[in-house]
DNA sequence: ATATATTTTTAGACTTGTCTAAAAATATTT
DNA sequence: AAATATTTTTAGACAAGTCTAAAAATATAT
């Protein structure tokens, strides 16, 4: 049995050390959560304790097998609620987050089995971000951010990196779904902002927004 | 803020004292919720400090009006999931209790707004037990416990008194259901069982189980 | 009306998860 | 290679929710 707090922390150390083979450090763990780094070493022996975890003290933490797949299972549900809320019960994908955030850690292997049959076993949420299988593997979309992109290119929206609410808002703003085609016309060398011609509109896109936006060449 | 453990208590005294209208014993809420007597006691004066409970020492509790629309919409809550379970996810009716336990206490006033417009406005749930609305009110659904029945009367099943999995399951046995139309043959004087036609056939029903199955007259 | 039984509350303890403040280990500078 | 800065851990405290055992109040029986 895995507690609600216990599946935070396993997913915070799935995101920050990729998938959970990297070790990642206690601070970098607290900050993630909003936690205290006292409070993080607290659980982190408790996860290694019940062999999620491996933990060695000043050095950091990295998740065994089990632990990759209880952190996988978690972000699994995630985002298959995430996709739930955006295509059937009309949230946007800005408002998804914080209820999936609960969402996620309801206890049902059938609920979330038919949930993912339900989608029709779908391979990302409304993020763009790839939705793990029931054995926690993910097939990762080829995506690169907006800013690497070179004029002149004509390319798809594809995701995002930073999925704050504000970020997302400013997207909808600018009327840019996943989906969306782009025609990267030109990037400007004094701030490195970049013209897209969207929905046949030229607009500028930040350096920083074309940092956290990915694209996929069309 | 009405925390996780605090829902389950209100829930049990709504469902105890009709509506928590009626003052409920320390014991009686203990049994429900298979806790100790003085755990109930020092959550009933939470409840009480939090405008939530009208409580006086060694005089049982009630539910303030605040507290009873708390209640209403945690069952609000468990009803619409244990429809969506059964409707949407192929779940049977004896296997969503323990999943909408859950389910109830994810907070997002969105969330079931939408959930209740997906399932278009349910009146009833699975085991055919009233949805309250938005406000907690709930429209009372005229209905007889089979055992009432005098012969010969046809009847349709329109909902259990109790909802055990035992129960279902048996049901299920015999091939009975919500909407079933059923035709009250005769009563036997000796045990009080009741002989009934279902889909053509002939069947027993024991007292017991007559004295947990709600029908209507057709 | 008193004795007995039952119900309810209190007192004190325990677990989980968190925090602050101080100590210990590791990293970085000079 | 010290000295200094940063990170991490430990020690001790606290809140929420639960439990057991004992005391207090209420209900029932004689
Ligand atoms: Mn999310
Ligand atoms: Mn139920
Ligand atoms: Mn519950
Ligand atoms: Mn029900």
């Amino acid at each position: 049995m895995v507690t609600l707090s216990e599946e935070n922390y396993l997913k915070a150390i799935y995101h920050l050390g990729k998938q959970g083979n990297n070790a990642v450090s206690t601070n970098a763990i607290a900050e993630q959560m909003e936690t205290k780094a006292s409070s993080v070493t607290d659980m982190v022996k408790k996860l290694a304790e019940k062999n999620l975890a491996n933990y060695v003290r000043y050095q950091g933490v990295s998740l065994t097998k089990q632990g990759r797949l209880a952190a996988a299972t978690v972000v699994r549900k995630h985002r298959l609620w995430e996709l739930f809320l955006v295509d059937k019960l009309n949230f946007n994908w800005d408002e998804v987050h914080d209820v999936a955030e609960q969402l996620e850690h309801v206890k049902s292997e059938k609920l979330i089995n038919e949930l993912d049959a339900f989608l029709e076993f779908p391979k990302e949420d409304p993020h763009g971000d790839p939705i793990p299988d029931k054995d926690g593997n993910i097939t990762k979309i080829e995506k690169i951010l907006l800013s690497q992109i070179e004029p002149v290119t004509s390319c798809i929206c594809v995701g995002v990196k930073n999925s704050s609410k504000a970020f997302l808002q400013y997207l909808d703003k600018i009327n840019m779904a996943l989906g969306s085609p782009i025609e990267v016309i030109d990037k400007e060398p004094f701030d490195q902002s970049v013209v897209i011609k969207l929905s046949d509109k030229k607009i500028n896109i930040s350096a920083i927004a074309a940092n956290n936006l990915y694209v996929k060449k069309a």
